[in-house]
DNA sequence: TAAAGCACCTAACAAACGTTAGTGTATTTT
DNA sequence: AAAATACACTAACGTTTGTTAGGTGCTTTA
């Protein structure tokens, strides 16, 4: 066999990550093996460990890839001094084109993180933690502000992410509305949904 | 070792699935062995052999129980003669009961049915179409009559269904607000999103 | 009480898994 | 051009996997 090509300006490490990751996505992460992943790059499969150390180590590092935006893009809007239903928006048409854009890692970390091995399991369950607390602060703010209804918050961080989340079958579907459609309909429904009625 | 106690009126079948449903929740389908399964029921691996057929069996009888629920629930509600809001309220708080009450298999039909195999894969996955178109036309009813707001009703019925599914992050969390509590909060924000503005 | 069959056991199988060792061959660096 | 490095190969390892075969005892039926 050839060896791994390398299109644009990506390592051969980049290229098995991005592979693996479509994968894991299909098959999810136990069932994907090796060999399959090897194939699809057109490789044996203990060439890979030219460029991995392990098979989990392509889950990790697709996990905090994503962990890791999450944070930043959460620092970023925190730090803003807009409205509290204005932070949510902007979180929210974040999320939902990360969703579009890196769909096959946002898919796995949401999905296949359980299977990460100790100290990342941790370090990434805390991360989520973390990210959802901030998320539920930023609503109560508005709840106090009286610019968003008066529910329980930590819910409404449930439902808003989930519901992002569910672009999955979106993006499975044939007959789809284009991305920009998608974003609009969802905010008109989850932020429509959380608004205080005037 | 004993043999399966079947506490109640339960078959040791029924006690190996609902035992299996925990599992595959917890692990997911691939990374749970039989052999965990066994140790959780309290017997030896090829001992579960003379209650099921194989593995994957397990796996089809859990999500097409759910699957059959759904589209009876949706039979139901149907049929009855009320707004299109009302219709969709109920199916949410169906789902949202199921959701709480029947945690684990609900949760694994929806996470772990790319792994059923022929022909139970496609047969499933129709239901799930069905049930999801069955679900739009129950909203684009309520857009004509204007009880609902103009949106794309594939893209509502997709937020709706993984909205619900968040639930899972509620059952794991330790500081829950109390079943009906979230019901509610889910149907302010969910329904609220969708109603006309008035 | 004998027969039937149900529910468990131990032992073992073949296949698939992630990964390592050792070797050869391109490619890059000096 | 020679040396060093990067990348691929084949072969094999030790586990773990789902599942089957065949045997033993307990429980229900006749």
């Amino acid at each position: 066999m050839g060896r791994i090509k390398t299109d644009s300006n990506l390592t051969r490490k980049e290229v098995i990550i991005t592979s693996a990751a479509a994968l894991f996505k299909e098959k999810g992460f136990k069932a994907a093996s090796m060999r399959e992943l090897a194939e699809v790059v057109g490789v044996e499969a203990a060439s890979l460990y030219n460029h991995i150390h392990s098979k989990s180590e392509l889950l990790h590092i697709i996990c905090f890839e994503v962990a890791n935006r999450y944070m930043q893009t959460m620092d970023e809007i925190e730090a803003e001094k807009t409205t509290s239903i204005q932070k949510v928006e902007k979180l929210l048409r974040f999320l939902i084109a990360g969703m579009v854009l890196h769909y096959d890692e946002v898919y796995v970390s949401d999905r296949e993180w359980k299977h990460l091995s100790e100290p990342y399991l941790s370090n990434f369950q805390s991360q989520r933690r973390t990210f959802r607390k901030r998320f539920a602060a930023i609503i109560e703010q508005g709840i106090k502000k009286k610019e968003i209804k008066k529910i329980d918050a930590a819910t409404a961080v449930l439902i808003l992410l989930h519901a992002v989340s569910g672009i999955e079958s979106w993006h499975r579907s044939k007959v789809k509305i284009n991305g920009l459609e998608l974003e609009e309909n969802m905010i008109t429904i989850l932020v429509g949904g959380l608004k205080m009625n005037r």
